[in-house]
DNA sequence: TATTATACTGTATATATATTCAGTATTTAT
DNA sequence: ATAAATACTGAATATATATACAGTATAATA
C-alpha cells in the first residue's frame, strides 16, 4: 500500500461519507459535486490512483462500482479489533507485538472509557476483586491514575496488575486482592517503575 | 411495516448478498440474473413493493440507488442489542420486559456461545467465582445444563445465580461461591423450580 | 534533463440503467 | 363480483454514468 496524497484522501473520505449517507457509492459526477471539481475526469483519475494504490476496487463498466478495500465494518458500526496480550505471572513481561495472542472485535464504546488492549490475567492475586485466571482486563494506556485504581504496572521488567496506593512521593504500594499475596512496596528512587495503564473493565469468556 | 412475501424476501436477501459481495447494490438486471427473472420489470415491481412496505428506499433516477432500511450494521458486522436485566436479590424476580434496565450493543459471537441477555448481579453470593455486585453475566436461555455450570434458576418466584449440583432426580442443590452463604436444597416435588439459563460469560464495566 | 505522478478543465460518446408501457395470469381482499 | 396486490414476460427509451481523448500545469523522481 503506497502513500496516499491529501487530495486522494479527500476523495476516499468522500466515498465513505457518501456510502454512510446513502448506502451506495457515488458516481464520478457525485464526487465532483461534493469536492467542487468541474470535470468528471478529475474524479476518474483520482479513483484510478486510489485503485492502483490498493485503497479501492473498481468494477469495470458498472455504475457506482466502487468498493473500499479493507473495510469490513462498513459504516456506522464502530467496532474495533483489540489485541489480547498475555500477562506472564513472572518473567518476560513486555506488552509488545509478539505477545499478542489474538484479537477481539468489540465496540469502541463498550466500556465507560476508551481502552487500548485486553490483558489476559495469570494467577489469582486479584481474585477478591473478582479478577480470575484467564480473565481479560480492558486496559487503557494512561498515567492518570488514582489511589484505589486497578493499575497495570511495570517494575523493572515485570508486569503486574494490582491496586495502586501511593504512600509518599517516593514510595508506591501495589496491593493484591488476595490474602495469600503480599503487598509490593516500590522505592521509586531505586527501582524502575512505570504505570502502563489502568483497568477500565473486564471480560470473561467461559 | 407490512408483511413481506416469500418472493420479496428473496429479492431483499439478494440485495443484501450482492452488497456483502461487491460493496454496492445490484441493478435490476443483476437481480434478474441472480434470481432467474427474464424481465427487468420483474425486479422493478418487487423493488417498488419492498419500498412501499418500508424495507428499502430507492433513490429516483440513480443507478443502483437501493438502500436497505434499518440496516445500520450493513454487512459482516454482526452486532446485536442485548437487554440488561436486573437481578433483584430477593423478592420480585421476573425476567420480563419491565425489568430491562438498558441495552448493550455487542457482537453476537462475543462469547463462546450465543446468549440472550445480560443479567445484572446483586449481592456477593458468587464472589469466589469472580462474580461481583453489578457485574453483567451473559446468559444463554437453555435447559441444557450440567453439574458445575453457573445457572440462573428460579425457585417459585425468586431468581438466583448459583452453581448447579443435581443430587438425585428429585433433589437439586444450588451452591453459592461464598462461605457466608448456604447451599440451597430444592425439592423438585414440593417446590416450583425452573432453570432459566446458564452463564456463558461476564462483563464488568468500572 | 526527461519522465512520471499529481491535479485539474472540457468535450464527447458508447453503454449501463432506471423506468414506462403493454400484456397475461393467479391470488387475496372487500 | 370487483378491485387490488402479486408475479411475471417482453419491448422501448430517456438518461445516468463510465470512460476515452485532448489539453494545461506543477511537483516529484531518475
Amino acid at each position: 500500500m503506497k502513500e496516499i496524497t491529501s487530495q486522494q484522501q479527500r476523495v476516499l473520505d468522500c466515498i465513505q461519507i457518501y456510502l454512510n449517507k446513502t448506502g451506495f457509492p457515488p458516481t464520478r459526477a457525485d464526487i465532483c459535486r461534493e469536492l467542487g471539481f468541474k470535470s468528471p475526469n478529475s474524479a476518474e483519475t483520482h479513483l484510478r490512483a486510489l485503485e492502483k494504490k490498493g485503497f479501492i476496487s473498481i468494477e469495470s463498466g458498472a455504475s457506482r462500482g466502487i468498493s473500499i478495500i479493507g473495510n469490513s465494518d462498513l459504516s456506522s458500526n464502530m467496532d474495533n479489533n483489540y489485541p489480547v496480550i498475555g500477562l506472564v505471572a513472572a518473567g518476560s513481561p513486555t506488552l509488545a507485538e509478539e505477545n499478542i495472542e489474538n484479537k477481539i472485535s468489540c465496540p469502541v464504546d463498550f466500556f465507560s472509557s476508551s481502552f487500548d488492549y485486553f490483558l489476559k490475567v495469570k494467577g489469582l492475586s486479584m481474585k477478591d476483586a473478582g479478577i480470575m485466571e484467564d480473565d481479560l482486563v480492558a486496559v487503557k494506556k494512561t498515567h492518570d491514575v488514582k489511589n484505589g485504581d486497578i493499575v497495570i504496572a511495570r517494575i523493572d521488567d515485570e508486569v503486574t496488575i494490582k491496586f495502586l496506593n501511593r504512600k509518599s512521593p517516593k514510595i508506591v504500594e501495589l496491593e493484591p486482592a488476595n490474602d495469600d499475596f503480599q503487598n509490593i512496596i516500590v522505592d521509586l528512587e531505586h527501582e524502575n517503575f512505570t504505570i502502563e495503564g489502568k483497568s477500565v473493565g473486564l471480560l470473561r469468556r467461559n
